[in-house]
DNA sequence: GCGAAACTTTTACCGAGTCAAACTTTGAGC
DNA sequence: GCTCAAAGTTTGACTCGGTAAAAGTTTCGC
């Protein structure tokens, strides 16, 4: 069986569909303004089936969370020997800005979606629980290579805050009509200053 | 007029009733086990009066957000000349403790409260939502002090983050049944063991 | 091809939250 | 005190996200 079944390529061609329509329709009007039912007549489907595929109306629009979620937890868990998780972490970033990826939150590609996710409460809630969510996964991660558990999940939530600090600024220029380029040109700066903090500490700031 | 109204009073009674009634009942039952409508009722109000008091169901058992957010940005505003906003909040965190403050994480009082957030993810997220406004306001205060945007805002995250974690730990311990004045008697530690790896930075953890 | 398992749809439902209109209470001025 | 306007409350109807259960429909193993 597996991934190669009849049934298994139709499941995830319809999940792609609800979840390509999802999308569209909210760049095109915004997230609160899109029922679940229009999406799932859209995607001619019914609104039970939207729900089995995304457990929630956010899902729909943020489900790259799971892949996420993985990239950087194998980023600290497979760090060369000899590096911090604060470096590994460091790099990945600059690694992600210089390719253009989106999360680095600097693309050119759209300020549709940092609209769409910016003008809903709702989205942006769900946004930084994936991002606890991230952190609690960094936790589990240095908690068992340390076993000192306090410690790591104060190391987690700083490296996390980190990470979404950076997202955050990057988006918060875009959405606020900065060029992407020179976004993306000072973004490199804007990461180091970032780890640089969680690294060697905020010290007496502001003095 | 003002505050000394007859209007004024009722509101605010009301208010209270409304406030102290949602939080028996959750208590007892839990959150999500607790509607609105029954809330209603139990107060001898309609459903759309506690909407009027608490625009979120969430709101009835969190009300205590707006004087803390109002507390912590006082804390760093006003704090001494010569203390860095990280020191300031440290020892404001030692000061809730040794007071026995709800808030320190470690108060005999009630694993009720504790359990009832715990165990409602939207509460929870109710939760960090306004950990977030914390960060925002923190960041705020921070940049009319320094003008410099983005350190602002990664420091306000990072304190943010050592006070939530401060937190979440000992309401953990709580949860999970460990005794109070254990807990309590152990936080000091915590508070300064967080507030160091913001102030001096994770360096090379995990090695 | 047959039966079981997986997926989808239908239908019915619940609870949070909004809206508008009617109703009641309070406060101010005379 | 009485009256009028404003503030607050209630009612009832409605929308939307989300759940549950049962009845189809499709795919798969044999």
């Amino acid at each position: 069986m597996a991934d190669h079944g009849l049934r298994e390529r139709k499941k995830q061609a319809t999940r792609l569909l609800i979840s390509n329509v999802a999308t569209g329709l909210f760049i095109e009007r915004g997230f609160e303004e899109v029922t679940v039912a229009e999406i799932a007549e859209a995607a001619g489907v019914s609104k039970m089936t939207v729900f089995n595929y995304f457990p929630r109306k956010e899902d729909l629009f943020l489900d790259r969370h799971a892949d996420r979620l993985e990239e950087l937890t194998t980023v600290i868990r497979t760090r060369p020997a000899g590096v911090s998780a604060c470096e590994a972490l460091r790099r990945h970033q600059h690694g992600l800005l210089s390719s253009g990826h989106p999360l680095s939150g600097a693309i050119a590609g759209g300020p549709g979606f940092w609209w769409v996710l910016t003008s809903s409460p709702a989205l942006t809630a769900r946004w930084y629980e994936q991002e606890r969510e991230i952190a609690a996964a960094f936790a589990e991660v240095l908690t068992e290579e340390t076993g000192e558990a306090f410690r790591s999940r104060m190391v987690a939530g700083l490296l996390t805050t980190a990470i979404t600090t950076i997202f955050a600024h990057a988006m918060g220029r875009i959405v606020a009509g900065d060029e992407a380029e020179v976004v993306r040109r000072e973004q490199a700066a804007v990461i180091d200053e970032a780890f640089d903090l969680v690294e060697r500490g905020v010290g007496d700031f502001p003095g």
